[in-house]
DNA sequence: AATGAATGAGCCTTCATTCAT
DNA sequence: TATGAATGAAGGCTCATTCAT
């Protein structure tokens, strides 16, 4: 016989399991449609199961919405995580943005990622989610330039560490949406868009280098 | 005695004026509520008249959408002109920042463009208006970089052009979207992002220059 | 210097030519998409003139409907007197089911009996209207057989007419329907059909001719 | 235990008594208010019903229409069935008649046949399926006259059986007319006229049989 | 007399949410 | 736990009618 923690265990396990299912409809049909054209209906047949069951498992679709905004802030911050693990870095920005065109769905999607962006404009609540995440991505950013550096024996400016921090990540979004809006892209050419720039980010740590070379122009 | 074109004038001047009305009131609401949330009771009210009226502007709501796009899609060509004329860009690029912090109406607002661009996942027609005005933005870019290039009597490679017109691009659309997500964010920090970057961007645009000065630095 | 009584004459034309105007306007739009499907918009513009200078002739869409159903009714009696007069009446009825294939305005329209018809079922005027019609028309047939009995010597019983007043006014109209409903038929069935019915209903008196009609058939 | 087809005919069932309410209130207000000024909010209040839950059940109010359509059509063609089967069908006629001018609901309905007709002068696919009921109708009239006739040992004309199948054809959908104009009217009458009209339409087209029967009503 | 811009009530339809089973 | 029928509040849009000019 089982004890009852068993059955509390499979119990959750089971919710755990019927709420991944709703967010995976969801978020399907969230990219496909958006937050507001996506209709109960239709995410609760591609999770293959009657309407009102959702809402045995959320109060309504905005808390649904707001489950899939964690649930992508997760996978970014895991991706961050991915890019300052990974040596080649470069190929790794490469890699997410031909996952952005292709709209993959296991990485941080693009196409969800500006639905995410236009809602927080509106709900505070999901305005503070993706600032808490932009913090942490920063905060992580930030990290890995002061530890690049340390490893070069630099010691910049932290102010300076900062305005890089927040560069790469614009630039890093800037490509999320170009992803989107021209999913035949060429990769190549964002593979040589990046060796433009993050070596600039990452570099030499001397903004005077960088600041002669603007000088030069003068 | 008027002239008979005296009295269609003032009439298509009116028309017009209407329809700025309308499209102002519009923009307003979309901004504060999305694009599907937005209802023509409440752009009518906000343009100060009967919600059908307004169809004697405008065949429907998506008529409104979209022309209220292609209004900002023109802004967002003037912001690139006028960055292309200024001689210090970088403090220009600095003002469109602020400029998307504040929600600015009469820039291209940044909250209606993550709207747009969210929009133009969907409806083709949408996504073509935005594709157009990213190859001409993406063709500006490449131009002002080549005369910038010409003037410094550099003559870099072609590829090589097109990549940073696309970094530069990806670039400020992420600056657009990180003004959207952090209205109070400090601007000094955006001005040495800028200056991290772009001075990359413009670069004399030998990559190897870039990368034998932080080389040179180990 | 003209009389006063000529300038209101004159002013009395003018508003008779407007009302006629409208009502040719309306009859066409009606015709096209029925009583309630026609907007007022369309009517002013087939009359070209401004929706809102209909409104100083007519109360409102329905002060319209009913005088175009008072016009199509005395057309409706026009054309039983010519029925009467014309000495081929079985000619007469062909010519008139003609005309309903053709959609002819000059006639008693027959989609505008139709639809006619069907507002009678709601609005009491119209009702009554149609009813006076109906009791005026069979009259005319009633005193048409009358005198055609009295014609050839013979003295029918009074509600044996009555009878076949109201069987010749079904079967005409029924073919009204017909026409609208068949616009492409075979007129000649149409003869042949009539040759079939109203012999035997003027015909009591003559049986010869009724069977020298059929026999001129075989 | 239950059969898994005994739910599913229950569904099936409890989803065509639906769709038959929502006729049966969609029939009623119709007829009292046409098919256009008729509300689906009216039509949910007499099916008893939200009006959404209508939308479960057919795609659009013109979806309603059409069934309603079809629906009398088939009512229609049982009539005809009727009155085909029914030795004595002079009565037929006049039961047909009584039932029209009780604007009884479960007989073809008159006023709703007006509504019909004037509706397919617009939408074609109301006038296809009016057309073919319309054929049908014809061809069961010919057929039942060709029995008539070979009854009685007659071999008439085809064209000639043709001409007096319009004619039925016109008469009946006369009298409905007559039925809807005129609602208090004396159906002896009918019984006379139809008595008039009908001998002289089976007739094996010769009048002295037409002649002997009238003259036996004197 | 004439215009046509403006109004606003009302229509059809959708969809998040609830509830009887 | 699960269903899906049922609800009803909006939403977009039309159109007869009015009114300032």
């Amino acid at each position: 016989m089982s004890a009852p923690s068993d059955k509390i265990d499979k119990v959750a396990l089971r919710a755990q399991a019927q709420r991944d299912r709703i967010l995976n409809a969801a978020q399907q049909c969230f990219i496909r449609h958006g937050f507001h054209a996506a209709g109960m209906a239709g995410i609760a047949q591609a999770a293959q199961m009657s309407p009102g069951l959702i809402y045995r498992y959320f109060d309504n679709k905005n808390a649904i919405i707001l489950a899939i905004i964690e649930r992508q802030l997760a996978e970014k911050r895991a991706n961050i995580d991915s890019l300052q693990a990974q040596p080649d870095w470069e190929q790794r920005i490469c890699d997410l943005f031909a996952g952005w065109q292709r709209g993959d769905d296991s990485l941080m999607n693009a196409a969800l990622f500006l639905e995410m962006s236009a809602q927080a404009t509106r709900d505070p609540l999901i305005a503070q989610a993706l600032a808490a995440a932009d913090q942490d991505a920063r905060a992580r950013f930030l990290n890995w330039l002061e530890q690049h550096a340390q490893a070069q024996g630099a010691t910049p400016d932290p102010a300076d560490l900062r305005a890089r921090a927040l560069a790469l990540q614009s630039f890093i979004e800037g490509l999320a949406i170009r992803a989107v809006r021209e999913p035949d892209f060429d990769t190549a050419q964002v593979v040589a868009a990046v060796r433009q720039l993050v070596p600039g980010l990452l570099g030499s740590g001397s903004p005077t280098a960088c600041r002669s070379l603007s000088a030069a122009h003068d």
